[in-house]
DNA sequence: CAATCGTCTTA
RNA sequence: AUAUAAGACGAUUG
């Protein structure tokens, strides 16, 4: 709590909150109202905040189209809790960045898709050619509260930081300008909910461990890795039992099944068994569009004098089990965009 | 090469 | 029309 309510700690959350420039909370108050709103009230606010009786508003919903044409529910905190959150959540995403499995990959500091997606490479080489893809239905709506503090109270000594970010999640609510409670879930668009459900799903990450499951999480979404069918079965249906049992959660069957690595999409990558062949004619093609319209005759030449390999100069790498990754230059991506490769089946192209 | 804005992607 | 993290691109100021 002390460190949360650090000088340094608190300006850097403002500056993110102002940032944003996110729209305003129950209490209408939009993110430049903030600073001025600070100065006249935030003496009382950090006693508060330090003697635990601090009350959060209710969080106000709003609802956005989500990409399969459902609705996503919002809750956007006011703009002071939004602030207060962040700034917990900056001290807190550093001491859970201890405990968190090495195989998680969203919502964490220093981790980004691509690293997940070359751990997913490795492991498919490694002959782990049967995956069990898994994601959660409505996952931040449906977190349980009592086991979320359970696992908080476990690591966090600190009774005053239990007791707000409790308040947090019970602070309720607000569905046109009806106040509603909130028994479960935490709120889409609050700056502490992903480290939040990184600490539930945190549970899972070590059972897999246990279990010594290969697997990759991101977010809600995780692949297990098994050398057969009949394993992947066994995986998914004790995988379902754990997730409700354990974290009562549950897998959203629409979007998870037991397949090959190469027929299935993770964190919108395609992974393909296609040659090299056919992939090496099909990039000297895109590559001699671009070049003769950048550099002219010239530079068509040089490629033909250095070859497709070398011009690249970033490598392409082949795996042994047919599974292809690319990088190259920013500016050949450019030339090279991933959705060809997306709408060929082929793996796409990290930048490096 | 330090900082600040803007667009976009993944969950 | 919110949040976090990573990344890409574009622009600007010294
Ligand atoms: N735009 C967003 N704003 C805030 N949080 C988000 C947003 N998109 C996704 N999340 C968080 C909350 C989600 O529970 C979590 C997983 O996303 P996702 O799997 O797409 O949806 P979901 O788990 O809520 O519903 P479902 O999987 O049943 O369609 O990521
Ligand atoms: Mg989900």
């Amino acid at each position: 709590m002390v460190r949360v309510l650090d000088r340094n700690n608190l300006i850097r959350a403002l500056k993110q909150v102002q940032r944003n420039k996110g729209a305003a909370g129950v209490d209408s108050m939009t993110v430049d109202e903030l600073l001025d709103f600070l100065k006249q009230h935030w003496s009382k606010i950090r006693q508060q905040l330090a003697e635990g009786t601090y009350q959060s508003k209710p969080v106000l919903r709003v609802e956005i189209p989500k990409p399969d044409g459902r609705k996503r529910k919002l809750g956007i905190p006011t703009a002071l809790d939004r602030l207060i959150q962040q700034a917990i959540a900056q001290i807190m995403q550093e001491e859970w960045e201890v405990d968190f499995h090495n195989n998680s990959y969203g919502f964490r500091p220093r981790r980004n898709a691509h690293q997940a997606i070359g751990y997913v490479q490795d492991t498919i080489r490694e002959g782990y050619n049967w995956v069990v893809d898994c994601d959660l239905e409505a996952f931040f709506d449906k977190v349980n509260h009592d086991l979320l503090m359970t696992q908080l109270k476990a690591h966090h000594k600190d009774d005053m930081l239990l007791r707000l970010i409790n308040r947090y999640l019970k602070a309720g609510v607000c569905i046109n300008g009806i106040k509603q409670a909130s028994l479960k879930g935490v709120p889409q668009g609050a700056p502490l909910s992903p480290v939040l459900s990184n600490v539930v799903l945190n549970n899972l990450d070590w059972e897999l461990e246990k279990r010594q499951l290969r697997f990759a999480r991101y977010a809600d979404d995780f692949m297990v890795f098994v050398k057969s069918e009949t394993a992947g079965k066994r995986v998914m249906s004790s995988l379902q039992r754990f997730v409700g049992a354990s974290l009562r959660l549950t897998v959203n069957t629409q979007k998870s099944a037991v397949g090959r690595p190469w027929e299935c999409n993770f964190l919108g990558f395609t992974f393909s068994r296609r040659g090299l062949r056919d992939l090496d004619k099909w990039i000297r093609r895109r590559l001699r569009c671009y070049i003769l319209k950048r550099w002219g005759s010239k530079g068509y030449r040089m490629l033909r004098r250095l070859g497709v390999d070398r011009f690249l100069a970033w490598n392409t790498a082949k795996s042994a089990h047919g599974v292809w990754r690319l990088s190259g230059s920013p500016a050949l991506t450019r030339a090279l965009p991933n959705r060809y490769f997306r709408n060929l089946g082929l793996p796409e192209m990290a930048t490096r």
